[in-house]
DNA sequence: GCCAATCCTACCGAATTGGTCCGATTAGCA
DNA sequence: TGCTAATCGGACCAATTCGGTAGGATTGGC
């Protein structure tokens, strides 16, 4: 239940995204220097957050990043999604993937579906906007 | 945001044993037996879950395992912490480690906190009596 | 006193993760 | 119009953690 650091790293950056004006270009250097977080570091989470549809990049000289959306219109859940993935506490969630033995026996399955919808929930209920917030 | 499988079969494992009569003596071979999950693996899982003290284990002929307590007084939190460690999103959330070089100057590490209870508090309010009712 | 059953600990291979580097693309300027 | 600088994008590599297995320790029964 711990969440990669890469996801951790992309909330601090969307959030000093948030904080510019908007529509504005901003660089993977600029909020690598603005957040503290290594350079490198950020080129790779900006770049899946872009290929995630929460960025729009643009190449060349004086290119950069900037939000796709409204603060208000991207959720904590977005965010870690376009880094790890569909948020699936288990993998019998989902439904493509099937490679559980115990899948079609298991008596935990519904149970589980209710409290996966219930952490989603809260992750979703919290948006950019207010993770932009001075405190 | 995926929990381990082994926290996976932790789950499935209490699950069953909360269906037998309270302070019956049940062996890891048996559990694995009724749940599917792979006997070695089964048996890792319940030592961990002795260690944290949600089941009581007897060695010798004729030993197992039993609920330490009521399955209504044990949590889908308390399972998934006995096998995953302390339920925190961010390592900045348990207040020992500090290995974030963002630290004291990490703007969003409030609100995360915020999203961290609403995530915990949606585990605890799962009881394993609730996973093992019929579906 | 011996034997069988069961839990406990240590080890090993594998997969995902985290980080770094180099190439592709674009705008601006001479 | 060609060149340069700046920026994003994809590929590669080491490290940590996870999942599984095997062997040892302990206990109760015969």
């Amino acid at each position: 239940m711990r969440l990669t650091s890469l996801a951790d790293y992309a909330v601090v950056v969307m959030a000093a995204a948030a904080r510019h004006p908007a529509g504005a270009s901003l660089s993977a250097g600029l909020l690598a220097e603005e957040t503290g977080v290594p350079l490198p570091t950020a080129q790779k989470v900006m770049g899946r957050l872009a290929a995630a549809g929460l960025l729009v990049s643009a190449r060349g000289t004086g290119g950069g990043f900037r939000l796709a959306r409204a603060a208000s219109g991207i959720s904590l859940a977005d965010i870690i999604e376009a880094l790890e993935g569909p948020i699936a506490m288990t993998n019998c969630i989902t439904g493509s993937i099937h490679d559980c033995a115990l899948e079609g026996s298991c008596r935990v399955k519904p149970h589980l579906n209710l409290a996966n919808d219930a952490v989603r929930g809260a992750l979703q209920g919290v948006s950019l906007a207010t993770l932009a917030e001075a405190k």
